[in-house]
DNA sequence: GGAATTAGTTAGCATAGCTAACGATATTTG
DNA sequence: CAAATATCGTTAGCTATGCTAACTAATTCC
């Protein structure tokens, strides 16, 4: 680990804290449009992969929403008796599903997700503009390195 | 409702959708780290608004944490049980209770706090100095915003 | 062919969310 | 003052979501 200026993590700490505390208090704003949608937090979760990375097996959206094997087992259980995602055997390794999302779980997401932003958005309008950009930037700053660090 | 230029909404509509995604994929890793605290996610999250914002009455911290109250009498009664708060009457008002953190919720509840902010420091020191300006900038105006629209 | 590994399921437990219905206490009103 | 009403919290009972342990079935490795 490469030796880092007592300064720097100083900043680090603090900027922690603030983006800690903002991203718990929007999310838990936001979660209450959710309700419309029917459905529970985790299968509306695992519905969000399927529609915005393509099919996947059971494992890997149990990887991807950092849940066991078990747990997403029975969200994808749910998910497949609410019509909401198509199961297939996989033609090669008969262990492996492949799980994709119905058109009526690609709609139910694409509303509960617009219900979400729409909402967000309107309340965004009561900021300027150099305020939304910076909003906009540094969401893409954190974004990239949420994929780097894994 | 006052007219709001197109071009705006269009901003917020995009600023809505990565600070979305940005939340919510920053929490799902942060939350990893609160298994070594051995409590659940709800009582942890009561205990932090005690201990942030001082002893409150069962409907308030119900109100905090956006649940209804028989879902918070259930998680205070275990925050009780694992001796992490302490409950009186009021002396006034015989149906309200007031909680308060004790000595050892505070401490179980900042180390928690500090595992996070501390997981989450250590990886924004690979970013530059403007970038972590930029992000702490950007989760002041964002707790600013959510003070204000409740 | 047999052992080890991998994918997913089942069983059983704990936590957390809800509504409906209740008890106890305060407050309002006739 | 007494009765109706409102408020605060609990209990009961349901669903959803998280886990581990133990299992089945299929594949891969030796």
């Amino acid at each position: 680990m490469a030796k880092i200026k007592p300064e720097k993590i100083t900043q680090a700490v603090a900027a922690a804290g603030r983006l800690h505390s903002a991203a718990i208090h929007l999310l838990r704003r936001l979660r209450q449009q959710d309700t419309a949608s029917g459905v529970g937090p985790a299968q509306l979760s695992a519905l969000s992969v399927l529609v915005l990375s393509g099919p996947k097996t059971l494992g890997q959206i149990a990887a991807a929403e950092q849940v066991k094997p078990p747990t997403m087992s029975r969200v994808v259980s749910g998910l497949k008796h609410g019509r909401l995602v198509e199961i297939t055997r996989d033609s090669r390794d008969a262990r492996r599903m492949h799980i994709c999302a119905t058109l009526k779980g690609t709609k139910l997401l694409q509303e509960a997700r617009q219900r979400r932003i729409e909402y967000l958005a309107t309340h965004l309008c009561s900021l300027t503009k150099p305020e939304l950009a910076e909003l906009r930037s540094a969401a893409d700053i954190l974004e990239n390195l949420l994929l780097k660090w894994q």
